[in-house]
DNA sequence: ATTTATCTTGACCGTTTGGTCAGGTTAAAA
DNA sequence: TTTTAACCTGACCAAACGGTCAAGATAAAT
């Protein structure tokens, strides 16, 4: 560990901090292959690399752990949201949230999976969250869509299936990781593959909606 | 049970299949909702109203129960893929597509999440399936699209990037169901919105590849 | 130097889990 | 009628699981 003297404390913090980060990396690894139930904490441990009891001196519980990092990507997914305002310019906004979501997808797979695996078993933790903050803000963003629809700058398009469109074709490149490396010749995509597939979704679909 | 006297075993016969399909659905339910790690064979048992000793009788083990399903659903996917064939007209062959796959989406919730479940926690049952068979047909149907751009048909997209874009946003209205559920006031998409987000996402596709 | 607070962790506990078994029931075959 | 085969299932087993605890180590405060 450290080898710097501490000073009023720092050391002792600085050993939470590091082992509580390792332990939530660990966790969201193994919450994303298995999802809650299927993962185990003696598996978490083993990734993050302390014992079983160390987990749970951090995270009294899995519940707890399991909560406190779907509220980390939660916090994430806002952070790419919010690159989606209210400009004039529907090419430019869509291009950019798009590319903000495939970027996630890219720089945080495992975030995406946990949420897949919440998603398809019904939601159970965050059923709430999704009723009220992400319903809010993309009901609003429904709004903005249908702006840009009456002032004809795009296509009249259904704007709740554009919206699920951009989800899951971009959150596909994390949940779907696998299964796209596999048919990549069993290879990752490469920054350049990535960039093209990228560069291709906005196309495709700001096309599809009359933008390009 | 079925009292119509048997003639050669037919009675037995009938059980077996009846109960083989009831433990198949509530299997095909549970490994939907948690995985295959998350999943307990007393759910299981329970969701198919029989004691747990019998789906061991019908079924040797967890595994064996879980791979019977995903080679049914792989079946199931497999119909879908064949309404892709080589026909002149990519407008034609996409829309038949698309809209085989939305189906799929509609009448076969479970059997996606369950695909989806396995393909996240990285393929563990299914690398085989997919580096071969399902490989293969994309790898054909990929020829088939650059045929299409090569002689002007459509835009000169990246044909991996379409794929997994019409995957992508197909399996999106089963496997993420309940977000979608949510947003919609927490009811489920009757069949008329089912249609029109059917019809907007051909028609968005369609439109982005230039076909429309 | 001593005391206090935090960290560490092997061992343990009660519960859950996948799977087995023995004995009984029912239907079909001989 | 008897025998055979298939079905049924409560009880049980060993292993896995989430979580706790006591005792020791380490760092910080007094």
């Amino acid at each position: 560990m450290s080898t710097k003297p501490a000073v009023n404390g720092a050391h002792k913090a600085a050993i939470r901090q590091e082992n509580e980060e390792q332990i939530l990396a660990a966790a969201e690894r193994v919450f994303a292959d298995f999802g809650f139930k299927g993962a185990t904490t003696a598996r978490i441990a083993e990734i993050a690399n302390v014992p079983k009891a160390n987990v749970h001196y951090y995270f009294s519980t899995k519940e707890a752990l399991y909560r406190r990092i779907m509220e980390d990507v939660c916090d994430h997914w806002l952070e790419a949201a919010m690159t989606f305002d209210n400009s004039a310019d529907p090419a430019f906004i869509l291009r950019g949230y798009i590319e903000a979501k495939m970027d996630l997808s890219r720089v945080r797979p495992y975030g995406s999976r946990l949420w897949a695996h919440e998603i398809i078993r019904g939601a159970k933790f965050s059923s709430e969250y999704i009723s009220t903050t992400v319903k809010n803000w993309l009901d609003s963003r429904v709004e903005v869509i249908r702006g840009w629809i009456d002032e004809g700058k795009m296509d009249d398009v259904e704007p709740y299936t554009l919206m699920y469109m951009i989800f899951a074709t971009t959150q596909h490149y994390a949940d779907f990781g696998r299964q796209i490396e596999i048919f990549n010749n069993d290879k990752p995509l490469t920054d350049a593959q990535f960039a093209e597939a990228k560069e291709n979704v906005v196309r495709i679909i700001l096309k599809g909606v009359g933008l390009a």
